[in-house]
DNA sequence: GACCAGGTATTGC
DNA sequence: GCAATACATGGT
């Protein structure tokens, strides 16, 4: 067990935000499934408790939730007069941008079309039952993209992916056949990162985009889904502001999160 | 039981 | 080029 008081940081708010699918909320805690291990999290008071020692923390979940940046420096880009941003921030405080797989982020996001958020998690647990790796007998690992690439397509697809199946295989076989070197992409600059994900069948603007802000960290790729399309066409006059484009992709996500909670547009 | 979901590829003008 | 359309399925 290890037990830290953090600033800006929510459990909650980042379970919910919509970039991780596999950080479960549980009766006295979260859940986070990520890399081939569970973590449990545990909010007291001021502190948080990890299910892990200092040196785990450290070296692995202190950089996957982006701990060693200082979000008040986001937060404090907002202007002054942009009451929109300034009550998502308010409301979303506590919010971080993950630094996750790239691989399951491909796949994840592939998935993600035309899927409401809890339909995503729920195919994704069903993909990594039926292809992931047995962590402790009730947990499962995502999938490898060998498994994935030597999947059946029905077997894709009964994990309730729909059309998305034959998408999600040729993904993981490009992969595999290193047609896709996502090891190597970490060095391309943003455009040509964008560029080599969308040569993949279902990766369009959108899910490159998403792959490269949480699997890459791009923090200045902005994402725009349904969600983001009201938020700027509400609040902002049609134009996502250009002053934020340097980290666009976090201001994005404290927006995103506080249309979904308010159900920007709709009734 | 409609309606919509962190879209994309394809088609038609 | 850009607008319309099909696409599988689950959650509300």
């Amino acid at each position: 067990m290890y037990e830290i008081e953090l600033e800006d940081f929510s459990i909650e708010n980042i379970a919910d935000s919509g970039q991780c699918f596999r950080i479960c909320p549980e009766e006295d805690g979260f859940l986070v499934n990520a890399f081939g291990k569970i973590l449990k999290i545990w909010h007291l008071g001021p502190k948080y408790r990890f299910s892990t020692d200092e040196e785990e923390f450290n070296n692995l979940w202190r950089g996957y939730f982006d701990l060693n940046v200082d979000y008040g420096e986001y937060r404090s880009l907002a202007l002054p007069d942009d009451k929109y941003l300034r009550d998502a921030m308010r409301f979303g405080r506590g919010i971080r941008i993950l630094n996750q797989d790239p691989w399951e982020m491909l796949i994840s996001f592939i998935i993600s079309q035309r899927k409401s958020i809890p339909a995503i998690r729920t195919s994704i647990e069903r993909l990594s039952r039926a292809f992931g790796e047995d962590i402790d007998g009730t947990h499962f690992a995502f999938p490898l993209p060998e498994t994935l690439a030597e999947a059946d397509t029905d077997a894709l697809r009964s994990c309730g992916l729909g059309y998305r199946a034959s998408y999600v295989r040729s993904a993981a076989m490009n992969v595999v056949g290193n047609v896709l070197d996502l090891y190597k992409m970490r060095r391309l600059k943003t455009f040509d990162l964008m560029g080599k994900l969308m040569e993949l069948r279902g990766v369009g603007v959108k899910v490159a985009s998403c792959v490269a802000l949480f699997g890459f960290h791009r923090l200045d790729v902005l994402p725009v889904d349904v969600w983001m399309k009201r938020v700027i066409e509400n609040e902002y006059g049609g134009h996502f502001p250009t002053q934020y484009q340097p980290y666009a992709g976090v201001i994005q996500q404290y927006m995103f999160n506080y249309a979904r909670y308010r159900k920007v547009g709709l009734s």
